[in-house]
DNA sequence: CTGAAAGCGCTTACAG
DNA sequence: CTGAAAGCGCTTACAG
């Protein structure tokens, strides 16, 4: 066996590495060797498995430090323990909001050394490999709104005891870990500034129809009006895609038939795309059309007029969405099922107030 | 050996799976003995050796495509094949500029089956490790400009073979790979836009001292100008970090002392805000003051007024870079060491053009 | 509480 | 051109 340690040089407890650190492979054979147990043993502690003599654990602890060794995830893996990356999946990567996402996510797995992969195809063949050929330890899933997760794949995982973690509304089944917003919240707090405002006849530019955190968004809005009893002459909806363009096509259809004071859209991007609008045609904001969004990106600051909106954590989302699985997987639960992040009235100068 | 298909029916010319598609393991070895070859050969069609007889090639094939056979990185890995996932060191994946890299990156790895892991540390031990023991097959690498990767970790690759392309300039040794932009054209076809705007006083707001992109601007924008022997009264460069604050102080300090017709940073971000500068000072935008910058990012067209600058491929960079690496990964070589994309004028009107 | 041994799913000399 | 076998670095029953 002792070919097998060619690079080690004996010393009086163990080997040491005949190389400079980090430059030669290390594997739990030198850690085994160099504290005097088993691999076996060294495995089990790395694992945690709460069965190894404290005291033998020390010295494994401290093999482990002096050689800095790191195992193997591949092997691990393919020895049915765990494989040390999670699998993330978004839309895309390129968007704002899911870049933030991200970002939080990755943030905190690397500080965990755990790695990630990510898919932006909701693809269920890849999501099934992944799962059944032991590839990821647990999912972090996110869909686009349109094309929710296949039903029996999430059955697949849950029977598979693989932990998943949605970001936004999970699927009917009420016992799925998530992620999410007060869209209701905020967009209340947006309805309270609109009554303080005085506004009476209101254009809100929603999402899809079918799109949860727009319709949510929407439900917080009008409950915040009549909380107030506010006297509303007019609330019009039109969908939009989230997207610029359709925030712009909305403003321009509504505007040809009626006038407005303000208009709330449900992202910002769409805030955008009405402003836009109304640029082009000398409708000035907020003097003549107050106009705000939802989500808080990173241009609404820069907007002339910065754009008054509602600002969600998106980083956060991602890093507690991360946070949630690494837990799950360590204890294997998480004292909560749902978590609903806070959002908080972003007040600038396109609803109509002046800068402080 | 039968036991280990015990979740297979035996059919006329080999197995097939009892379950539906995808919801059960397939390994090489149902894959070779549905077929009737070896592992080994299975192998070798696999990772396309060359060496199998293309009669067998074509039922290995066969039996893969019917199976729907899926190898096992993490086993391949391990066995000292590849690993099917590629490293990619990017500074931070929310910057817009490296959430559309990895965009590139990203879309081009998932449409070949590669996996990615991020890495947003410039971290030497943690690229050893991915490197030593095979845990990648190759790197991508770009750094913030201000620490570069190490020199010694760098050759460690070479030496061991593993392959390496670098985002924007690579260090000093001349013989790696690298995607770059044409930066010094983008900035020579600003500056003869500055002499057709006769503009004479001009303030360029750079990036740090020693980053290679901001000084390439520079030198384009000075060639530019001296190409068409302009009479430039002043040139006054100020350094920031590429991001809007500096921008806003570069243009703060610049202005107390002298007047300038125009602006050019060397990036959007610091152009916008030498904007909010302007803004904050009642310099109007272009009618006083002329501004420019560089990248094209996201918000650039929607500032008020929509922003002239220098349009940089920056999805285009990282697919590019990936499909320069799978390319190598496969023939072992890449055509070309250097690849340069193109970079060009995008004026709107804060150069004090007229909409067209 | 610890170890010897089998096994995970591949790849790769080595033989033929 | 193809196969049998060893080995990659782990984990995990199974014994003790």
């Amino acid at each position: 066996m002792l070919d097998k340690y060619a690079t080690l040089i004996k010393i009086e407890n163990g080997y040491i590495m005949d190389q400079k650190i980090g430059e030669s492979k290390v594997t739990i054979d030198h850690v085994a060797s160099y504290c005097g147990f088993s691999k076996a043993t060294v495995s089990r502690v790395i694992n945690k498995e709460g069965s190894v003599k404290p005291a033998t654990e020390a010295k494994v602890l401290e093999a482990i430090e002096k050689l800095g060794y790191m195992p193997n995830n591949a092997a691990s893996a393919l020895s049915g323990g765990k494989t040390g990356t999670i699998a993330v999946f978004l839309p895309d990567v390129k968007t704002e909001y899911y870049a933030a996402l991200l970002t939080g996510l990755e943030e905190v797995a690397e500080k965990q050394f755990f790695n990630i992969i990510i898919k932006t195809q909701n693809n269920k063949k890849a999501l099934l490999d992944l799962a059944i050929n032991n590839k990821v330890d647990a999912f972090v899933l996110r869909n686009n709104g349109l094309q929710p997760f296949d039903h029996d794949v999430l059955v697949t995982l849950k029977r598979r005891g693989i932990p998943v973690v949605f970001i936004g509304k999970p699927p009917a089944e009420s016992d799925s870990h998530a992620i999410l917003i007060d869209n209701v919240g905020g967009a209340r707090l947006m309805a309270h500034h609109y009554v303080q405002h005085g506004f009476k006849k209101i254009l809100f530019i929603a999402g899809p129809e079918d799109n949860l955190d727009s319709n949510d968004r929407l439900y917080g809005f009008k409950i915040g009006l009549s909380e107030l009893s506010a006297e509303i002459e007019r609330l019009d909806v039109i969908h939009g895609d989230f997207l610029r363009e359709s925030g712009y096509l909305a403003a321009q259809e509504a505007l040809r038939n009626s006038t407005y004071d303000a208009i709330f859209a449900a992202s910002d991007h769409m805030a955008l795309g009405a402003m836009l609008y109304c640029r082009s045609r000398g409708i000035r904001v907020p003097g003549d059309m107050a106009i705000t969004g939802f989500d808080d990106t990173f241009f609404s600051e820069f907007l002339d007029p910065p754009l008054t909106t509602v600002r969600q954590p998106m980083q956060d989302i991602g890093s507690i969405a991360m946070e949630t699985v690494l837990r799950i997987l360590e204890h294997h639960e998480s004292r909560f099922q749902k978590i609903i992040l806070p959002t908080q009235l972003q007040i600038r100068q396109s609803c109509g107030c002046t800068h402080a």
